[in-house]
RNA sequence: GGAGAGGUGUCUGAGUGGUCGAAAGAGCACGCCUGGAAAGUGUGUAUACGCCAAAAGUGUAUCGAGGGUUCGAAUCCCUCCCUCUCCGCCA
């Protein structure tokens, strides 16, 4: 397993020092002393193999240099070299062991860093805090007899928790008739409208290794939230950004294969651990869902012009839905470790009273390229990290739930009109 | 699961101890040739980290990963990982 360096950003926090700091109190980050002690240890780091380096040309040289008189067949003069090689060696040996070890401490230190905010994050700590960017949509009004969608659910004979429960367990749905092709026509819907938006599809393996788990950061900061095989040593993808992403591990792109658009359907695996209560019932919050995921890699220069962008097509499609919705730009305190600028939408679930989240899109800069050591060529024709982001377009359960809700009528449920062609019903009665 | 083969740069692929960061070809980029293109032809074409204000330059590391032998390792030895082929099983 080779392991993933990052040292790519180190640099950057030398020179930036401040603003690292800066913008690190904007996300609320309990070590800001970690940024004084990961300049330092790249201060010994460079020290070090300066002297290495150095070393290295001389007995690198020596060495030339014997081979040179053996060829001549001038024994004893290489020899006398040869006498100095154990000194060198040694000296090879410490410093190379001395520069590993503080390479790893390094390492595991810049892991612990988190991404720096944009400058638009607002600073705040709970969810509380997020600021509301927009609302869109009439939230309906329904009668006090109004159910939530589990009872919908059932009542309709969509969805069946407990046998999910039977076989699996809590958070595995199980989708039955009218259910089970409502899934697959937001599906299809989703990845049309991904289509028609640019992004190209792909279909992906559901378990990665543990190099794509760190490329997109979910690894380690986020272990215990993936579902793992130990017997083969693969994860469970908690969204198809991991493996969409890791496509472009260790990839130099060239500059006019930017940007690059995917997007896939895949279920989504999540442990969820410690979270179980009032909020998470029915559909609000599962073990295994499905959604469509869209990503993007660019020029750096595009990459905020590009976020608006995602967010304006994630929100079309809530728009298509006729779903009522906000978007949110997450305050510092409640982003993702590894992002820069994150919008979430959430759609309001009439019955429940409640906003839903059903999108999440981010930029998270240079934070996964760095791990990825995902690059292209830039118009200079250095190499240079590329912007990464994505987003839910959309995921599936809680659309489910407000739709089902949000149009409840007195005859059954209404489909809305664009997934008509997809459902080939109108209505679930 | 059993047996065998193998992992070299963007790709194919040579290389069994020094002159190897690595032949050759393909691809790609730029130039010449051409009315234009093809063909032909010339040049260039890995990454990271140091040093340097920077460019130029230069040092070090990297031939799956880690360790060992040696003055010197892509090349020899050990461990691990991965891929492929055949057999078995199988959607």
């Amino acid at each position: 397993m080779s392991k993933i360096k990052i040292m790519l950003q180190v640099s950057y926090i030398r020179e930036n020092r401040e603003h690292v700091l800066d913008r690190l109190a904007v996300k609320n980050f309990k070590q800001p002393e970690l940024v004084d002690e990961v300049i330092k240890l790249d201060e010994q780091r460079r020290q070090t193999q300066n002297m290495l380096d150095g070393v290295s040309a001389e007995a690198n040289a020596a060495a030339k240099q014997i081979g040179e008189l053996m060829r001549t067949g001038k024994r004893t003069e290489a020899d006398a070299i040869k006498a100095n090689s154990n000194t060198w060696k040694e000296d090879i040996k410490k410093l190379g062991d001395q520069l590993a070890s503080i390479e790893q401490e390094l390492q595991q230190k810049l892991v612990l860093l988190p991404n720096l905010p944009h400058t638009s994050v607002p600073k705040g700590i709970t969810p509380e805090e997020n600021e509301v960017v927009l609302e869109n949509g009439i939230r309906p009004e329904l009668p006090a007899t109004a159910l939530p969608h589990w009872e919908l659910a059932s009542k309709y004979n969509l969805i069946d928790f407990e046998l999910g429960v039977k076989i699996t367990g809590a958070g595995f749905p199980v989708y039955k008739g009218k259910g089970a092709k409502l899934q697959r026509a937001l599906i299809a819907f989703f990845l049309d409208e991904a289509e028609k938006a640019g992004y190209s599809e792909v279909m992906l393996p559901l378990l990665v290794n543990e190099a794509s788990g760190f490329g997109t950061g979910q690894l380690p900061d986020k272990e215990g939230q993936m579902y793992y095989v130990g017997l083969d040593n693969l994860y469970l993808i908690p969204t198809a950004e991991v493996p969409i992403t890791n496509l472009y591990r260790d990839v130099i792109l060239k500059a006019d294969e930017l940007p690059v658009k995917n997007c896939g359907y895949t279920p989504c695996f999540r442990r969820e651990a410690g979270s179980y209560g009032a909020h998470v019932r029915g559909l609000n919050r599962l073990h295994q869902f499905d959604k469509v995921e869209i990503v993007q890699v660019v020029n750096p220069e595009t990459s905020y012009e590009v976020l608006e962008q995602m967010s304006t097509h994630v929100q079309s499609l809530l728009q298509k839905l006729q779903l009522p919705y906000r978007v949110l730009r997450l305050c510092g305190g409640d982003m993702s470790f590894g992002s820069a600028l994150t919008y979430d939408m959430e759609t309001w679930s009439a019955a429940q009273k409640r906003w839903l989240e059903v999108s999440s899109v981010s930029n998270f800069e240079t934070f996964q390229s760095t791990r990825l050591k995902l690059r292209f060529r830039n118009a200079e024709g250095k190499t240079q990290l590329a912007h990464t982001l994505n987003g839910s377009a959309l995921a599936l359960p809680r659309i489910v739930a407000t739709l089902l809700e949000n149009n409840q009528t007195e005859r059954g449920i209404k489909i809305p009109e664009v997934l008509v062609p997809y459902t080939k019903f109108e209505w679930i009665e």
